[in-house]
DNA sequence: TATTGATCTTGATTCAGTCCAGATTAGGGG
DNA sequence: CCCCTAATCTGGACTGAATCAAGATCAATA
């Protein structure tokens, strides 16, 4: 794995041991809560405020280092794994989520029929159905 | 358009006026919050609680009358245009909401190339980008 | 019209996420 | 190596969306 410090440096933004400990707990916790995350860093570093997890979250996303996915009535999810395009698929019943290569290959309906004008850049694509577990019962 | 108290009929549920207003006021106002909708509806029929609100959405939705989205960064909003396999895209600027139709047509993307197992029975999706008036901006 | 079960009202409550003021720390200049 | 400044972190209060609970009210059937 590459050093999460290198990444923050090569960002430009200061290395704090909160950083580092948030980019960590994004990758062993993948598609998790903030508050999650909260935890297991508190794990690791022993405690860390609620704003800066939050505040780490944002930057990391901005900076393209962690990607924010938000599913309706659900808090939002973090993971970080970025740069291809994939996608999610989330249980109704229990919430699991997974994560899904589109089968239409790369940037899938990027290009909408009719746009209103818009100037798309993402699309994001959230798949709802039940995972194996929940289908067994 | 089609009769609202004809629709929840058919549905078996008892019809009352708040569900009544509700229904229009989501056909008035496409995309707009729970919030809105109850501003709405105290316009039409003088009051209405924040309970009957979301009560009726979410019964409105469990029957497909109308349909929930929920973006990122922002309450849920409804529409009742449903039926069709539409999408939305959202200005990241002012957080306009347009309706699009897919370029690949109906259910895009519905079989994920590695679905881990899940049973998927809807693709939901949301363009981001920036509306014609922020761009001119 | 009477009955019954679903619906609506009011008010408290939860929960995610944000705001604020002050203490702390990273990183470059001396 | 040490100091300075701006960015970051802490802790607590706060907001806004949405849910829960108990009792009053109402739609639909007989």
């Amino acid at each position: 794995m590459i050093e999460p410090a290198f990444l923050l440096r090569e960002k430009g933004v200061p290395v704090t041991a909160q950083r580092i400990a948030v980019l960590n707990a994004v990758s062993e916790l993948p598609h998790s809560t903030a508050d999650a995350i909260a935890g297991r860093v508190r794990d690791t570093i022993g405690a860390i405020s609620k704003q800066a997890v939050y505040d780490a979250l944002g930057m990391l996303t901005s900076k393209g280092l962690v990607r924010r996915i938000q599913p309706a009535g659900s808090p939002a999810l973090f993971e970080n794994r970025v740069g291809d395009n994939h996608h999610h698929v989330i249980c109704r019943s229990c919430g699991k989520t997974a994560d899904v290569d589109c089968a239409v290959g790369k940037r899938p309906c990027l290009t909408a029929a009719d746009n209103s004008g818009f100037v798309i850049d993402e699309a994001e694509v959230i798949y709802w159905g039940r995972c194996p577990d929940c289908i067994a019962k």
